[in-house]
This record gives structure tokens, sequence and C-alpha cells, in this order.
DNA sequence: CGAAAATTTGACATGACTCAACTGGAGTGG
DNA sequence: CCACTCCAGTTGAGTCATGTCAAATTTTCG
């Protein structure tokens, strides 16, 4: 048996991390399950349980949180090789917070609860893997909140186009706005002032 | 040679996460260093290296970033038995973004960047307590996020109240509303409307 | 092509900021 | 032990960045 082709981007992107032996290979194959999902299609529903821990083949995807008066509001956006998940809910096995939502057809890598669990016990390494992940999540995170209390919604927008010009153009713009912290209305004005820069 | 009694707090706190045997706890804490600093002194100054992790034995720290313009922003608060380092400058050993400095005099157990590296060769269980507790980490930092863009300044404030009375106590109020992304006097006037509820 | 969704635009509203003055401790030195 | 200063906190008047609402326009896609 052969580790499966369709998670080869997985793989490459844990490689980053640790070098990992063919045979650790077919064993993480073993416990990953590809799934498709259609454009529109939820992944999590808020208050349902986070059962997998998704990794992007392919596809786009975000999180959105729907406060008591209805709005959403964004708080991630997911493409090809990055992870996908509400980690609270998927850590704890209680009702998720977010609700995870395909933006165009999706290819995820998916991995249970339970076998994340027997993933760590078969490949240890897979440890430093997902301890260097979330050391870069954690970075990530901790530079948005800055960013968000430092910086004005002008400059947040900018930044943004500047550091994911992909997801720029893949994702409308109001998940955009949202995911700023400000009305589409406003960042139509923004955008509308910022054309010759 | 016994385990120094000073680092006793963050053995205990190792041990929410894994069993260490004290053959390992030794072993930590030889590579573990104590060190006293003055209320205000400086653990790190944004621009330089951020040489180790810092883990709370005694007293209060805040860490802060200070814009072109000269404004500060606090990034985050931290007691006893929490961690604080500027973990990007930290874990790359390039300029830091962050200061750290103290808000009390305190007591830190620090591991340095080199020892950091060591103990995980030669306690590899520390993997798993360092992954946990980015995961709590990061999802800390997700729900500020979620916070900071779905509530009014008010409403994080009480928030904030309510899950860190402590820290509400012990650090002065204009850090709390540098913290909460508004100013000193709006936080001022958000209290006056408050101290009914 | 037609309907629904996304974006833009304008008038008006407001939450939060700025600036400046004032109050009230907490040191500090004479 | 008083006088002085310094810093945190409060208050008020005026302002600005961003939000709200509604209508017009453009884009998407069945």
């Amino acid at each position: 048996m052969e580790t499966k082709r369709e998670i080869k981007p997985l793989i490459e992107y844990i490689n980053q991390f640790v070098v990992m032996s063919p045979e650790e290979e077919l064993i993480l194959s073993k416990y990953v399950t590809c799934r498709n999902y259609l454009k529109k299609q939820y992944v999590l529903q808020q208050g349902d349980i986070c059962t997998h821990e998704s990794f992007v083949i392919k596809g786009c995807l975000n999180t959105f949180f729907v406060n008591d008066e209805g709005d959403k509001f964004v708080g991630s956006f997911a493409v090809e090789n990055w992870w996908v998940v509400d980690l609270e809910s998927f850590i704890n096995q209680t009702p998720a917070d977010f609700n995870i939502q395909c933006l165009e057809n999706c290819t995820l890598a998916q991995i249970s609860r339970q076998n994340s669990l027997l993933l760590y016990e078969k490949i240890p390494k897979l440890e430093r893997v997902f301890r260097m992940m979330l050391q870069q999540a954690f970075c990530f995170s901790q530079r948005r909140i800055v960013n968000n209390l430092s910086k004005a919604a002008k400059d947040r927008y900018l930044d943004f186009k500047k550091q994911f010009p992909e997801i720029e153009r893949r994702v409308p713009q109001y998940l955009i706005a949202s995911y700023l912290g400000i009305t589409r209305e406003f960042l139509s004005k923004i955008k509308a002032q910022t054309i010759f820069d």
C-alpha cells in the first residue's frame, strides 16, 4: 500500500518542520481522510462539536461568528496549505463558537480528534510539528491584535492587501471588511480613496 | 542535588499537562534560571532580541508596543503562572516588536532560546507541554480578536473585569484601557456610566 | 436574459478620540 | 509635617473616524 497521493501537500507541509520516514507517512495517511465540499457548504456550524481539524488541499474557506443580534464577524480565512478548525471546540469537544464555510469548492485533509490523539502517540514528532505550527499561528494572531489596536482602518486594509493579495482576489470584499473590523460600506469608501496609492 | 525549590510553581504548571519524573524535573531545573526584577524594570526592549521565555513565579508584567508616533499599545498582561515572551523574536532571534516591563517587583523563571532547544531534546514530552500551552494561548488570542471585532468598548471592559478581576486590581486603568483598545479618558467615562451595573 | 448578490454612493448619526482643565493621592525633600 | 511635584484618574466641549440606512449601480451566475 502506498501513501495516498491526494494528501501529498500535507506531507510536504509537515516536512517543513520535521523529516518523516516513508513508514510514518504511511501511518499518517491512514489516519487522515480527504473530503470534498461544495462552495457555500458548511464544514462546521456554530453550536456543533468540531470533530475534525482540516488542512486545505484545495479551495478557500472562512470562519465566522454570529452574535445574538445576528451580525456576522469573520474570524479567519484559509486557503491552500492552511489549517482551519475551531480549536477550542476541537480540543475540548464543546459546542463551537464559529462556523466554517467554503467560499469555493474545497478538498480538505481531515483528522478527527480521536485520530489526532492516536497520531501523537504513533508519530511523536508530530508533537513538534503542531507545536511549531501553533507558534506561528499565535504570532500571527498577536500581530493582528496589535494591528487592530494601533492602526486606522485604511492602513489595516492596505496591509491586508499587501500581505494577502491572493485572498483579496478570491474572497468578496464584504468578508474582508468584516475581517478587518469595518463595515462593507466603509471599506468601499476606503477603496475609492485608495485607488491612486 | 535537588530540584531548586524556587521553580516549584513551574514544575506544577507543567504537571498539569504531563507527568514528569524526578529526574526530568532535575534536568529541567538545570536549564531554568530564576531572576528578580524591580518594578518598572524592562525584561525586554523593543528592537532587542528576546533571549528568554519567562514564566512568572511572582509579580505582574505587561508587554507593549510603541508605534512611530510614540503611542503605546498594551499587547498583554502576565501574572503568576503565565508566560511572557515576544514569541516571534524568541523563535527567530530577530529584533523584538514588543517591550516587556514589570508592573511590580517580579520573580521570573527563564529559559534561554538555546536551553529551550536542548530541553526539547532531553525531555521530549515538553514538546507536548508547549504544544498544549500554545493551543490555549491561541484560543485565547482568537477570542480576544473576535471580542474586539464584535463588542462595544463598554462590553469589552465589563468582560475584562469579570474575566480578570485580579488584573483589574493590580494594574493602572490606563494600561487596561490600552489593552482594550480605547483611550484612558473614554474608559474613565465608561466606568462612570457603569458603577451601578 | 433576469434575478440575486455584491458593491458603490450619499446624507446623516454616533461612538470614541483629542485636548485642556481639574482633582486627588503618593512620594520626596526641606 | 508641610509644601511641592508628579502621576493617575476624571470631566467637559468640540471633533473625527467610522457606522447606519437607503437608494443606485454593477457583477455574478443560473
